[in-house]
RNA sequence: GGUCCCAUGGUCAAGCGGUUCAAGACGCAACCCUCUCAAGGUUGAAUCCCGGGUUCGAUUCCCGGUGGGAUCACCA
């Protein structure tokens, strides 16, 4: 046995299997060709990112649109930074956003299992064994104060920063060297030896952004940790080749350690995946642009979106208006918000980053909830107030069909009312329809417009709560309307009134906004004949002599 | 700072050397409609970062600058 391989069983005495036997293990897919393979390859360090829902839309429509699979891995290799129970969270906001994995963790499925990174131990250090055998990887004895120490000549003489070249002494090393320090009981890390030089440029290609021309690794990463787990660099190496990985999303900001892959993927003789790096989803703050921050920024966390309302859908659509620029046309064109039969294509997506604007979403919120029928946005909305809006909730429990009815206002019209971009709006909107409600608004007064004397408005009321016909269709209704406010002295309509002010006391718009604050207490509302009809008799009558009985 | 990525209106963006007065959407403004609001309709303001080339001709190609972003860990 040469000294590598004695050097490689000491450092793995309990590894028996080869990278050939992983290779068996894990054989290619059943697929058609064009199938491609993509995967959200998480760490359970906190909830779902607005980019990595990002990221998963793309990677799950890549796959889907070409009848391939999307898979979930989990990268839990940093135990200090790991959030207990993450995992799973990040799974269900996934599966919550409708995108579902066909594999991995988080399914029943999985044919290259397992999925998790904390239970590959063994098949990283398989490979890493041969590494070691072949000198492609070596064990380093470095302390951080001495990789510290390293750094700052580096920074004071204005080198590059790194483990490379002479700075990374354990590399020198020689096999029995490493031998005796090993079992002197010596700490270390195994690094990957890199044979790149930083003066040559590779050329590599990325699906989105084309040729991109960076310079080689020659820095020797750390591939596995001192507590026995991969870091990232190694563990998408091995990961996605073993789980046959054809495009690799993910963000922007991965571009820059792609020589270290690509080097390791060729070491090993492994064919290169395809790449396709994101952008980033950005926002505004004070005049620059920024990557979303998890710490600064509430819509970073897909549960903002969840907590106020937004239906999953609209940010989902959102997402993907984005991603593909075509798709918002797309939707016009087929009326349609189903993403499913989009034609999605990864070779449309931007180059830079997106300032995430709330206001679209806010729009294609209105949109998608305008054309919800009223059980379902009642459903719905029982669901999120469950969740996040206690107000809301008690009064849809007070009785779930008064509740869909006033959903229902003009909904079923060509062009359904907009007034929700979210579920959170609803409370402030209809909270009038319970008395409760009513009577908190009305606390301090009903803001009747002061121009217009009380007692004309008593007056108007009065004859309203006594005359009123609630038989009459809409046009109709609104005509006697028209009738009562000429009768005491207002214009039927906008014009006649503007032709001879001074001839009226104010026009039809001011005696519904009479019977408006009457009713509902706000000078803005739905559609008053239906809140007309949904409100009982008793009650109309009850808040009109409310409002008539107040100075 | 080194390296890499990016650069069309406030935002998202079509465009891919020559009829485009430079699409469209959100937002904004005005007007119309209207019982208020939310909508809807019409109209409008608003963009090719700068400087050199290449070319008969550049928003489009090349170079430089500027600006923005990302990255330089036993984190992913």
């Amino acid at each position: 046995m040469d000294k590598l391989h004695e050097l490689a069983e000491l450092m793995f005495p309990e590894i028996k299997e080869t990278i050939g036997d992983l290779e068996a293990k894990y054989p290619p897919r059943n697929l058609i060709p064009s199938a491609e393979i993509t995967r959200f390859a998480p760490s359970p360090t906190g909830y779902l990112h607005t980019g990595s829902l990002f990221t998963s839309l793309v990677s799950y429509y890549l796959a889907k649109s070409t009848r391939g699979v999307f898979f979930v891995r989990l990268e839990d290799t940093d135990t200090k930074r790991e959030i207990a129970g993450a995992g799973e969270a990040l799974i269900k906001e996934l599966k919550n956003f409708q995108i579902v994995p066909m594999e991995g963790y988080g399914t029943n499925q999985g044919r290259y299992a397992p999925y998790e990174q904390s239970k590959r131990a063994n098949i990283y250090k398989t490979v890493i064994k041969e590494l070691v055998q072949k000198g492609l990887a070596y064990p380093c004895f470095c302390t951080p104060e001495e990789l510290d120490e390293i750094r700052q000549v580096q920074e004071k003489t204005k080198q590059l920063p790194g483990y490379y070249g002479s700075y990374a002494k354990c590399r020198y090393l020689n096999a029995d060297e490493a031998i005796k320090l090993i079992k002197e009981g010596k700490p270390y890390v195994i690094r990957f030896r890199s044979k790149g030089n930083h003066n040559n440029k590779i050329r590599v290609h990325d699906e989105i952004r084309g040729d991109i021309d960076i310079s080689e690794n020659d820095i020797d990463v750390v591939i596995l940790k001192s507590d026995g787990l991969p870091t990232y660099h190694f563990a998408h190496v091995v990961d996605d080749h073993l789980m046959k990985t054809t495009t690799v999303t993910r963000g922007e900001e991965w571009i820059s350690s792609l020589p270290i892959h690509i080097e390791m993927f060729k070491a090993l003789n492994w064919p290169i995946p395809k790449y396709a790096h994101l952008p980033l989803i950005n926002k505004l703050d004070n005049g620059n642009k920024r990557k979303l921050s998890k710490r600064k920024d509430p819509e970073a966390a897909v549960t903002f979106f969840l907590q106020e309302g937004y239906p999953v859908e609209a940010v989902l659509i959102y997402l993907m208006s984005i991603a593909n620029s075509n798709f918002e046309e797309w939707m016009i064109q087929n009326k349609s918000f189903d993403l499913n039969k989009f034609p999605f294509s990864i070779h449309k997506m931007s180059l830079d980053g997106a300032l995430f604007d709330l206001n679209k979403l806010a729009y294609f919120s209105k949109e998608f909830l305008a054309h919800l029928s009223a059980e379902e946005m009642s459903k719905r909305a029982l669901a999120y107030a469950t969740s996040y809006d206690k107000n809301l909730l008690s009064l849809i429990n007070k009785d779930t069909n008064y509740f869909t009815k006033i959903m229902n206002i003009e909904r079923d019209k060509e062009n359904p009312r907009k007034d929700y971009a979210k579920f959170k709006d609803i409370y402030p909107i209809i909270r009038f329809f319970y008395d409760d409600e009513f009577n908190k608004i009305v606390k301090n007064g009903f803001p009747f417009n002061p121009n217009i004397k009380k007692e004309v408005i008593n007056q108007v009321l009065t004859d309203f709560m006594n005359t009123n016909d609630y038989s009459l269709n809409e046009q109709d209704w609104f005509n006697s309307v028209k009738v009562l406010g000429e009768k005491y002295g207002f214009a039927s309509d906008r014009k006649t009134y503007k032709a001879n002010k001074e001839k009226y006391l104010g026009m039809v718009s001011d005696i519904a906004e009479m019977i408006r604050i009457a009713l509902t207490g706000n000078k803005n509302s739905p559609n008053l004949y239906y809140v007309l009809h949904i409100l009982s008799r008793e009650t109309i009558n009850n808040r009109i002599k409310q409002a008539i009985s107040v100075k």
